[in-house]
DNA sequence: TCGTTTTCTGACCGTATGGTCAAGTCACAG
DNA sequence: CTGTGACTTGACCATACGGTCAGAAAACGA
């Protein structure tokens, strides 16, 4: 049994593991060129640069500009869905808005440029995301709405409107990575430290739950 | 005195005009085209088209693209920053802030196009207002960061750290602008009516001033 | 080792875009 | 009416960009 061969476990392991390996890279790399220069501003040299590949390679994996974005769009929007399920468990607004504040912000800072693709793709409005926001995040907001006006209906928290506490909710969280670069600025142009971070949570959380008479 | 004459009341008034009209109707193209395709996905032509006139002809107007777009972000900054003398003339939190969200919430209403290009000149690092955000902004944010913990000190309203309560103040506010698209979409492909403005503006409100304790 | 499939890549192409220019047209002062 | 200078515009140019392709290189199964 000779250490030197590489142990590929199911046929062609190598292979799967250089197309991940490389589509991540290019992943990577797309998302923060398209969030940085936005569709338009965006050239797939500069990504090939920033990937670390020949831009040929690039359409070897993504057969246009296109294809590519779609993708880096899809995946923040996963990202995102998956902050909802905060939402779903809990059984007292306090804890299901403050958990999803918190979700949010993390998102906001773990994934700063995801998020910026995606307010830019919704600011030119959504072409390449309108079905998803016709679908999916239509079928949340509703649900959502449905369980926090179940809340106000037990007086659990004040009688606001449900659908613009929730918008209350997006803006203010992503703002925090959409304008990072502006809050960036404001502090001295150091990013905010991870104190500063903590208190921008209990900052948000602290407002609105208080605004909305869950606190 | 023959009617016929132009008044021209000083020297080639006619001329002033003519460059007020077009520069007019150029700046109203681009801001819109900047907004929807963003800076590197507009295109001279596509302005020249909107605003009814030769691409050269805005050439002779305004040297570059680049000339352009500058002079589309400082008017949107400069709108937006007489709605913060809003803020100055208020005794009271209630009606410094109040007031504050409804001017903003009547700018995202009113100029959805300037705040989407500000949004995503911020979005991308700032590379042209960058100064703006470190002198005029910082400066106006510092003082009414002042304003905001004199009224917290005077016991107006709760103890919440200002800094954040402004973020908050310009995410919600710009949201209403930045994502119409997407709240048009949840909003059965309908823009808001005269109507749900007013609620939306109403909730905004009755959260965030709930929320710093000053309803 | 050898043939096959997948991955890689430099060179190339057609097009669209920002910008220029020279020859016009028009406003207007004298 | 005429000269001057501001405005207009179709034609043009250089460049940059998205995308293609043919052939080399590497991985793989037998």
């Amino acid at each position: 049994m000779p250490a030197s061969a590489q142990i590929p476990r199911n046929k062609s392991a190598r292979r799967t593991e250089i197309r991940r390996e490389n589509e991540r890279l290019i992943l990577d790399a797309a998302e923060r060129v398209f969030a940085e220069a936005g569709f338009g501003g965006a050239t797939m040299q500069l990504i090939a640069d920033l990937a670390g590949l020949p831009k040929a390679n690039l359409h070897y994996y993504f057969p246009t500009k296109e294809a590519l974005y779609r993708r880096v769009v899809r995946n923040i929007f996963e990202i995102w869905l998956d902050a909802a399920s905060t939402f779903d468990g809990a059984e007292d607004p306090a804890t299901g808005i403050g958990g999803y504040i918190d979700a949010k912000m993390e998102i906001s800072r773990r994934h700063p440029h995801g998020s910026k693709v995606w307010a830019a793709e919704v600011m030119q409005g959504a072409p390449v995301i309108q079905d998803y926001l016709e679908t999916t995040l239509k079928d949340w907001t509703d649900g959502r709405i449905r369980v926090i006006q179940g809340w106000i209906d037990q007086g659990r928290m004040a009688p606001v409107n449900p659908r613009h506490l929730l918008y209350m909710l997006w803006a203010t969280t992503q703002h925090y990575a959409d304008f990072g670069h502006q809050i960036e600025t404001l502090n001295h142009g150091a990013p905010l430290t991870e104190r500063q971070w903590a208190e921008a949570k209990a900052s948000v959380k602290a407002i609105i739950l208080r605004g909305i008479g869950a606190a």
